[in-house]
DNA sequence: ATCATTTGCGGAAACGTTTCCGATAGATAG
DNA sequence: CTATCTATCGGAAACGTTTCCGCAAATGAT
């Protein structure tokens, strides 16, 4: 063993092992009644390396390099009236010259906001969220905050996950559209005691007292019905969705709406719920086609289902719309390409985005708890998948 | 006046006033020789609040709670083998009761990492880009990391600002598919020094040394190309997006090699270039049809722009594929839509994204500064509209 | 009984800001 | 010539973690 000398009186003879901690031998003074372990040299180097080492330069840096406090170069960045227009700009020179960039971390952690919106979609694939999320983005941009992105790919864990690790201080509020399969909401009722604003957008729930923002459902499923028979539709089968979700619900009720105001009988076997995926859809429409009593048009609440339907149809070739009328809803740009084109109802997916983060701005920078309900105001769009000759 | 004692000496006789500090009126005991102000009352109701109000559990909240400090509690949630099971049963009893969910800023701000990707992205309204973002998000979701998305719109303003934005500490690393107007990158040269790894897709720039994630630009249009002249074409067009972008270029390539090797003559009449705006593709157009030695082929390196020559075309009342065979290059969901289906080049935008994810996690994992290059495969899709009978 | 080791925990620095409070010197007013 | 202001600046707390170092008591070994 080396000969190990106390720190404090530098003596050899009065040490004594007194145990290990954290696997280093220890020492004891019996003179200074003084415990100490021997530093590795590495632990030195690392001291030192902490002053050179670091990659971005920090108001520390800038402070030292001047002679000057931490305190004044900050206030010198913020063009604070307390600091002479001198130092001012040798601060403002010197954090150029050393490209200073304030740590956003450090910043958020002491003003308890991080300019940051998060947003938690079902999927970015299709143009129809996707549209949405580029709304918020914009009004968020121009706001000057940024979009933190989760997508829940329609499953429920994964935005429960999502909403969790998002509201950890990492944001100012979150813009949420549910999933297909969401049933239960009470991650966000934890969620909303921290007091971070949420809004809901396009698919939403009533359980939790959110602001919301509503494509208008019922509406343009009336619009849609009303126009299939005004072109003389007799038997209008409607393709929904999964029964829970507030967009079968409203839609259909539009739907019945326009039937009972037309004085026509609603038939069960005419009503589909599907959960948009093609074989269902596909299923639907061939149980359709064997009624005995045929149909004469198809809405469907979704264009993608839409489209479905019409390609399915050509290969039967069935003539759409003399046969069958086919009418969707949402406005994808699908709806343009394809032949016949499709009539639908244009929700207005763009605006639905910009709105939620409106509101969440709102909310957000005037400390607004209020709730609201939006519905964007959306508009038919007839093209030919539901002109008969 | 109020009568003004002083606060060490609690003398009155002694205070005269000392100008004023911050609009408060300051005084100076001239036995103590001590300057001071009255503090406003909403101080100390401050200083209070300060234990109450926050709306969130702190590791201080559940030591002051249970009596201990506060890094054994951060062990004991940790798992840390230095805490005994009872305190970290109690410890995490009490947190889940209190619904503790850690400062994720405090935690960078002293990890240094925000297990948080940055991507920059031209936009989000097509599914071609979103699709991409798609890959990106499920690969960095599996890794436990976060996604914050900034939309560039195109714009190379936006793009500087965004990088900037994001290098700030937000983020441990990003994934950056450039504006097709960017044409200098000293943004990205900028940020580099700060260590923080930077990975290209998709569009991409060879100024900096970053990794980059490219698709089968080359191949894909020699595939395309040899195609179009397998099926008998004999003149194709070629529309290009802006002469700088690097997909312009390299497809380009592609096509001359395979014209090249057929023994075809370039001829610079059948090239066209278009910033991909739907006027300036119907003027490219216009221009083919007009030439005295007609075209029998449109190969478009965007599937957008092919499927608007396709409609385009049939408006003209110009059979495809059998006047003219239309090929794109992407692969998008409307491709399958149009009538005739698409002919196109798969460059596996989802595969793009995850693959740029993979390599940009693993450099911020394992540290890797190498610079990687990786091509994605692609893959030929022949359908109807280069299909000539 | 004596010494060494292990176990469990606390203190404090560090991360990089912002901001409250206050100090000081020179300027101005009476 | 004082008493008061004004213009500039510094110190330090606070934000909520993580983690290095080290202490003290309990346990084990001889």
């Amino acid at each position: 063993m080396p000969r190990v000398s106390c720190p404090k009186c530098n003596k050899v003879e009065t040490i004594q092992k007194s145990g290990i901690v954290r696997n280093k031998q220890r020492f004891y003074c019996k003179d200074c009644n003084y415990n100490f372990t021997i530093h590795h040299e590495s632990n030195k180097q690392k001291a030192r390396s902490k002053t050179s080492t670091s990659l971005q330069t920090s108001l520390q840096d800038i402070a030292k390099a001047i002679g000057i406090s931490v305190s004044t170069v900050s206030r010198a960045l913020h063009n604070h009236p307390d600091i002479s227009v001198k130092t001012k700009n040798a601060v403002q020179k010197l954090a150029n010259e050393l490209s200073y960039q304030p740590n956003a971390l450090a910043q958020s952690l002491v003003t308890k906001s991080t300019h940051t919106l998060g947003v938690i979609i079902p999927n970015l694939e299709t143009t129809f969220f996707s549209s949405m999320l580029s709304g918020i983005q914009h009004v968020a941009a121009k706001a000057g905050y940024r979009v933190v992105i989760c997508q829940s790919d329609e499953s429920h864990r994964t935005e429960v996950a999502n909403v969790q690790a998002l509201m950890n201080n990492m944001i100012d509020g979150l813009l949420l559209c549910h999933t297909l399969k969401t049933d239960t909401y009470d991650h966000i009722k934890i969620q909303m005691k921290r007091g971070i604003p949420i809004v809901q957008f396009y698919r939403v729930n009533n359980e939790v007292a959110t602001s919301r923002v509503f494509c208008e459902d019922e509406n343009g499923a009336e619009l849609i019905t009303q126009h299939l028979i005004d072109k003389g539709c007799k038997r209008i089968a409607l393709l929904l969705g999964p029964k829970e979700i507030n967009i079968s619900q409203k839609r259909k009720k539009g739907y019945l709406k326009i039937l009972a105001k037309n004085k026509m009988v609603e038939d069960p076997e005419l009503i589909a719920h599907v959960d948009f995926s093609q074989a269902e859809v596909v299923k639907a429409v061939d149980k359709w086609l064997a009624l005995s009593k045929p149909i004469d048009a198809i809405f469907s609440i979704s264009d993608k289902s839409a489209v479905q339907v019409i390609q399915y149809l050509k290969k039967k070739k069935i003539s759409v719309p003399n046969t069958i009328s086919v009418a969707g809803f949402g406005n994808e740009y699908t709806g343009e390409i394809i032949e016949p084109q499709l009539t639908t109802f244009d929700v207005k997916t763009v605006n639905i985005g910009e709105e939620a983060a409106k509101i969440l701005l709102d909310k957000i920078i005037n400390q607004d708890t209020s709730v609201k309900d939006i519905t964007v105001k959306g508009k038919l769009i007839v093209r030919s998948s539901s002109m008969k000759k």
